[in-house]
DNA sequence: AGCCGATGCTAGCAGTGCTAGACAATCTAG
DNA sequence: CTAGATTGTCTAGCACTGCTAGCATCGGCT
C-alpha cells in the first residue's frame, strides 16, 4: 500500500513547513510573537494541527534550534578551515547576529535538549567539536575546559550584543581581543 | 498635614514589599511563576494595586534587577579589593549562581533598562566600573573593550551553566582558566 | 457633619497554550 | 459499488495570562 508512505510523506513536509514557519515568524517578528494561532494561520491550518505534529510549542522552537545547529555547525567548519580560530569566532558571532531568533532558540530559551550527555543530539556533540579543533591548538592544559571557556566568552559577546549591553562599534575589537587572548 | 507623609511612607514600603515578594517567588519557583495574581495573593492584595505601584509587570521585574545591581556591585567591590580580578571573577559566578532568578532579571529578562548609554541608572555605571578596576590592571591597549570581553566571559559561563551547558565539576577550572587568559 | 478625593475591590476583556468531541474525508473490505 | 472503520481536521471551550474600567468604601478636610 503505497498510499501510506504518500501520507506519510506529506505529514514529514508539513512538519518541515511548520518548522519554517515558526523560524521566519519569529525571525521577523520575535518568538513572542510565535502563537499557535498566529502559527496556524501562516501554514493555513487549525492550531490542532500542531499538536498531531509536535506534542507542545516548545517542541517547535527545539526543531528549529536542532535546524540552527546544522546550519551553524556547517558554518563554523567552513570558518575554521579557512582562517582557524579567528575565522570561527568572527562566523558564531555573525550567524548569531543574522539569525537572533534561530540563536535564541539554540542556547537562550528554555528547550528540552540536553547539552553534554550522552543522549544529546548527535549535531550537538558535532558543533562543539568544531570549537574544540579550533581551540584545541591553543591549549596548554586541559582543551575541553579551554573550549567551554572559550564558547561561553561567545556566547556572552552574542547575548549581550543582542541585548543592546555593549558598545556597538567595539563588536570587532571584541572578537579580536577575545582571540588574542586564546591565541597568547 | 504630616498624615501625607505617612501615607507616602506606608506606600514605599509597600512598593518594597511587592519587590520582595515578586524576587522571593521567583527565586523559588522561576519567573513564570511570578504572575499578578500569585504575586498579589503573596502580599494579600488584589491584582490592580499592583498597577497603582508599577505600570507593568516588567516594571516590577526592573525594580528586582536594580535591587539585585546594587547588591552586586557590593559584593565584586569587597572581593575585588580583597582578591583582585581572581576573587571577582569568583564573586560574580557565585552571585549568578546563588540568585539565579534576580541575575536573570538583570542580565537576561526583557527589562526597560538602557546600558552604556547616558540616561543609564548610576549603578549600572558603578559596577561596569567595579568590572573595569579589576581588569584595568592587566589591560595593554583598551582596557574598556577588555572589560568588556572579560565580562561577556562570565556572562556566558554564568548562563551556560544556569542551563547546565557546561560540565558542572570543571567550574572552577573555567573561572581559574579565564582569569589566568586575561591576567596573561 | 458632610463632602470628596484617594484607595482597593470585583468583574471582565482579549489574548495565551492546549484539548475534547463532533464532523468529514479517505481507505479497507465484502 | 457500497458499508464500515480509520484517519484527519475543525469548532468550541478550558484554565490561565497581563491588564483595566468602574464601583464601593474609607479617610481626612472644611
Amino acid at each position: 500500500m503505497p498510499s501510506q508512505e504518500r501520507r506519510e510523506r506529506a505529514l514529514a513536509e508539513r512538519s518541515a513547513l511548520i518548522v519554517r514557519a515558526a523560524r521566519e515568524l519569529a525571525e521577523a517578528d520575535g518568538w513572542d510573537a510565535v502563537t499557535t494561532r498566529r502559527l496556524a494561520e501562516a501554514v493555513e491550518y487549525s492550531q490542532p494541527v500542531l499538536y498531531s505534529h509536535f506534542k507542545n510549542m516548545q517542541a517547535i522552537v527545539t526543531a528549529v534550534a536542532l535546524d540552527g545547529m546544522a546550519e551553524l555547525a556547517v558554518v563554523l567548519r567552513s570558518a575554521r578551515e579557512a582562517d582557524g580560530i579567528r575565522g570561527l569566532a568572527d562566523a558564531y558571532l555573525g550567524y548569531a547576529e543574522a539569525h537572533p531568533a534561530v540563536y535564541a532558540a539554540i542556547f537562550t530559551r528554555r528547550t528540552d535538549l540536553v547539552f553534554g550527555a550522552a543522549e544529546s543530539p548527535e549535531i550537538l556533540k558535532t558543533t562543539f567539536g568544531e570549537l574544540h579543533a579550533a581551540v584545541a591548538p591553543y591549549a596548554s592544559g586541559d582543551a575541553e575546559t579551554l573550549t567551554e571557556v572559550f564558547w561561553s566568552a561567545m556566547h556572552g559577546q552574542a547575548t549581550l550584543n543582542h541585548d543592546r549591553r555593549l558598545r556597538p562599534a567595539q563588536r570587532t575589537d571584541r572578537i579580536e581581543q577575545l582571540v588574542r587572548l586564546v591565541t597568547g
